[in-house]
DNA sequence: ATACTGACTGACCGATCGGTCAGTATGCTA
DNA sequence: TAGCATACTGACCGATCGGTCAGTCAGTAT
């Protein structure tokens, strides 16, 4: 089946378009090892070869997938340092931005995640610096600004704070199905009530405070 | 390469158990789908033939592994609930206990994270259930009753406590290797130092408390 | 017309996959 | 001694894997 005379002419690069989304579809839901490109290219409609034709190898196909995700993901995150309002406002804010832009962006990543949690453990350090490194000093630049203004606990560390920021974001996404499960919980399927209660949590704790009866 | 009358006779299974050990190995650290049957024969020394003969598929020795997994994460989860010292000791205690364990036992960790966070999304249910939904609701009743107590906030969901608990946990021992790699973190290769800042941040929070200058 | 290029295909390759099978060695039971 | 079960092996199976190749077709420039 050959694209028309007119498309041919047009939409350059569109088949190879068609073969990344299916690649990144597969993948994304089912790991490298487990997608062959046969498999790919039916999703795709196209024939096998043509795969090869446009790639050089599955390997080479899974690297572009995961580079798109990677770029994807770095200008969402950039999005998210906005510098206004409150330390627990903007505190608030990124931590539900962040989630709901997983969220949104499901299949982007879970291959980010695939790829920094548990794969190869060898481009850790290259994925890590070039896809999260800005995002999370930057976290950590505003939590130690926070921690100069006075607003933050100065006996703790900025990096442990985003870590447990950034971390029950990620768990949350890896791990809704099975929280789905648990009788206790109710806020599975409700990022947002998840957010707003770990912002709750992680800024003012979960002990009884009997001298602070007051809500800020 | 057969052995030796005695110990065909004396141990029973030595054969099987050496390769679940192997084929736990690889598919911990590869999952499943990268690992062969001829690579776990390979690692375990017998011919494949003979891994189908105590097996009867690559999945049935797969099950097998996971299930073993389960009853010992099971049995390690379990000595957890010391019912002693105050709130704050054992939430601490439990913090740091349960990391330990799986950091000690990695290989098991991982093996129930594989299955857990991203595998079939359908065995969801039952994997919770049978092997962390006793604990969890524990360690929730836990909270519970340190809130009946006064010990802990009443406002918050004793359920969402146990989720921040566990999920920095559980993300600590994936994202080690990258964490590793960020400038601002000194704490990656140090559990028990993040087991004690993760509880010290969930108990007291982050927010500086002004008219709090007393430490407990 | 000619020559050339890139997109694309079906047929094919060697390797490896999970799995089978006939056969051997060994020890237990009668 | 015969008979039987279990442990184990090498050789083999069809299927599928990632990848190649010769060739077709459309468009374009000369």
């Amino acid at each position: 089946m050959s694209a028309s005379p007119a498309e041919a002419l047009s939409q350059r690069g569109e088949t190879a378009e068609r073969i990344l989304s299916a690649a990144a579809d597969l993948f994304a839901t089912r790991g490298y090892e487990a997608v062959s490109m046969n498999e790919i290219a039916r999703h795709a409609a196209v024939s096998k070869a043509n795969v090869f034709h446009h790639f050089n190898s599955k390997h080479d196909l899974y690297l572009t997938v995961v580079r798109r995700a990677c770029t994807h993901s770095r200008e969402r995150l950039a999005g998210l340092g906005s510098p206004q309002g409150s330390l627990a406002e903007r505190f608030n804010t990124f931590a539900g931005g962040m989630l709901g832009d997983m969220l949104d962006q499901a299949q982007v990543t879970r291959i980010i995640l695939r790829e920094l949690l548990l794969d190869g453990e060898q481009r850790g350090p290259e994925l890590a610096e070039r896809v999260f490194g800005d995002n999370f000093a930057a976290l950590v630049a505003v939590l130690r600004e926070g921690q100069a203004q006075g607003a933050l606990r100065r006996d703790l560390d900025p990096a442990m704070v985003a870590t447990l920021l950034i971390g029950a974001n990620v768990f949350f996404f890896e791990a809704r199905d099975v929280l789905r499960h648990f009788r206790d919980v109710s806020f599975a399927d409700k990022p947002e009530s998840y957010s707003r209660m770990l912002a709750d949590i992680l800024l003012k704790g979960i002990l009884a405070a009997p001298d602070n009866t007051h809500r800020e």
